[in-house]
DNA sequence: CGCAATCATATTGTGCACAATTAAAAGAGG
DNA sequence: CCTCTTTTAATTGTGCACAATATGATTGCG
């Protein structure tokens, strides 16, 4: 029962946890600076693809952006939307799609949270250099992985 | 509303979104190769804290090890005890405590799932180098975020 | 046209994450 | 001893993730 006969089991040999528990860390550290204006990690991400489009996305576009399918998308729209930051309705020329897009509210707020990415960024510990480097390689990884 | 006026709000041009997709993109991959002995991904990682032990752990220490606490820990452990890979009972000196380990049953599948980093390396598309460096700076991510 | 196949979203069920609370046990001081 | 504080897990409640399924709309094809 030796662990020394399997190094490649061992917790930080791997790629998997320090990547699983630094995503969580970040996500934690998201999450008490939304909680100031009342959002979730989730709910912040699908707002920075609605605010990023220059026309109401449908669920399945802002699901293509954040690799989500409508199973998660769905309750944090309807979440967004009760809240009143989003707004959801079905598309005239196509029933089967919904577009969703901010309100007036949800354009709003992008103010609000626009010191978001540079006070998390103070805390990371690492350089401009290290972040690109560190985001080329998670990139790459996503893309090979699909 | 023009989106350029928000640059640092763009889905990609930060680090969050890069770390969680891949974060996702990983988990996937390992539900995949994990499924096949019928684990979930932090089920596995919860056996290998316990594989790397050298003597039965407590809950706290196993969260400890993985960031995670008793409000997430304490259910996957019962459905691994369910599934007869892990033992759990009160520790006799410390009837506060509970003290987990892997059964047999529990040792034996680390065999079956010895191969599962390799085969999920061989998908990333980085080579050994480049995995070095993503997992320091990961490491050096969450040791900043405390 | 009729209708089977496809597509877009919603719903259901399971399993995490994590904050907040509860409860029981152990230690500390008087 | 006997409370008061601390420690340790478990429980509760909310919100994701994601697979599987259901529902309804659209498209193609004969």
């Amino acid at each position: 029962m030796a662990p020394e006969r399997y190094p490649q089991l061992e917790l930080d040999s791997q790629l998997c946890f320090p990547l699983y528990a630094a995503s969580r860390a970040v996500t934690r550290r998201y999450a008490d600076l939304l909680g100031e204006v009342g959002l979730t990690y989730p709910q912040y991400l699908a707002l920075l693809g609605l605010w990023s489009a220059s026309a109401p996305l449908t669920v399945g576009e802002l699901g293509a952006r954040l690799s989500l399918d409508s199973g998660t998308l769905t309750p944090v729209l309807k979440r967004l939307e009760g809240a009143g930051w989003v707004s959801r309705r079905r598309d005239p020329e196509d029933e089967r799609r919904v577009l969703v897009e901010p309100t007036a509210e949800g354009w709003a707020l992008r103010e609000r949270v626009a010191d978001v990415p540079q006070r998390l960024v103070e805390g990371m510990g690492l350089d401009v250099a290290e972040l690109v480097q560190l985001r080329q390689l998670l990139d790459r990884l996503r893309t090979a992985l699909g």
